[in-house]
DNA sequence: ACCAGTCTTGACTGATCAGTCAACTATTAT
DNA sequence: ATAATAGTTGACTGATCAGTCAAGACTGGT
């Protein structure tokens, strides 16, 4: 119904950045769509990178060392560029969302599974190296994981990376690791 | 102009439960006062239970087995009647606006620096009382305050409540409870 | 040249959101 | 009784949001 009439309208209702959005349902269905595939393509993007902090040539709590430090440092860098701390996005996102969109629900939940991964495995090497005592890595590794995330939450409230400097020795106490063992940072 | 000629149209751009919104700003001038207002009466309900629970006549160790224990039976009653785990509102709101809402944010600080000086002062006793070493509480506070906040976060992206059942061990852990000392549950 | 498939465009819809407002009603003090 | 004060109402604004759509542009194959 006339709508060749209209182009001589300047776009009024959209503004610069938001003009050519209608491509995107080209590519994806829905909006949560693109946060599922989005929080893919981040893992993607990190998977080496775990790989290599995780590396099973690394000593064990070494690997939990670097891979904290790391992200203090990324954080830190992501920090002075945006003013504020972005902490973990499927945390924040998770917290938001995770009632009302099962899809980006279940695909935090997958990601953050296969995370957990590679702490289960350092636990288990540091407890068969006699460094912690960790009858059941994957719980102990569950533990770890949720006491970061916690700490991550704290340091994007507060705005402050120096929380997860911090956090080194509270990972170790709740690691177990014997005193004699502990890796020094 | 005119507006009282209109009153006879049916309100047909607010549903029920939206029309009388309107005297709302005569009490609050902005949602996020409102937000802010609601965060402190929620402190001011729950005052007098965390001063019950944290009582300095109930063993220092004890103190936290109660509260874990509390905020558990409390999330698993709210998920029987709304179907999902609320966590922890402050945090699920603060990590949501809190680098947009200054205000929101400040005030989700403030009633956390609260909280944590419960488990600060719990955590002085067990240090004195030689049940664990501890010889910077308040930093001991502040991580596990973190930590636990981590666990409530996966249990309410997780839904679920027994995320919060296994987090004693690691708060046990994280304190550095000596093993014989360890509260049973 | 022309056709089919791939991709882009921006105006459009309809919903919802935070917030405003002038007119109205209820309460209270005098 | 009356006047001031406190509180209520719902239509209204303007912004933004997720999502649709028909029209067109770009591509490679024949």
């Amino acid at each position: 119904m006339g709508k060749q009439l209209r182009h001589h309208f300047g776009g009024g209702d959209l503004r610069a950045g938001r003009r050519k959005k209608g491509s995107f349902y080209y590519f994806f269905k829905s909006k949560s769509e693109l946060t599922a595939a989005a929080l893919e393509a981040e893992w993607n993007k990190n998977k080496a990178n775990m790989d290599a902090l995780f590396s099973p040539t690394v000593p064990p709590l070494e690997r939990f060392d670097r891979y904290f430090d790391y992200v203090h440092d990324h954080l830190a860098e992501l920090q002075e560029k945006c003013g504020s701390i972005l902490g973990c996005p499927m945390l924040s996102i998770g917290s938001e969302v995770s009632t009302q969109d099962q899809g980006v629900r279940a695909t935090v939940e997958r990601i953050w599974d296969r995370k957990i991964k590679y702490f289960e495995s350092a636990i288990r090497d540091a407890h068969a190296q006699g460094l912690i005592v960790a009858p059941d890595p994957q719980a102990k590794a569950r533990a770890l994981f949720a006491c970061y995330h916690g700490t991550l939450a704290q340091a994007r409230i507060q705005n402050d990376v120096e929380l997860l400097r911090d956090f080194k020795q509270a990972a170790m106490d709740v690691l177990g690791v014997k005193h004699e063992h502990a890796a020094s940072s």
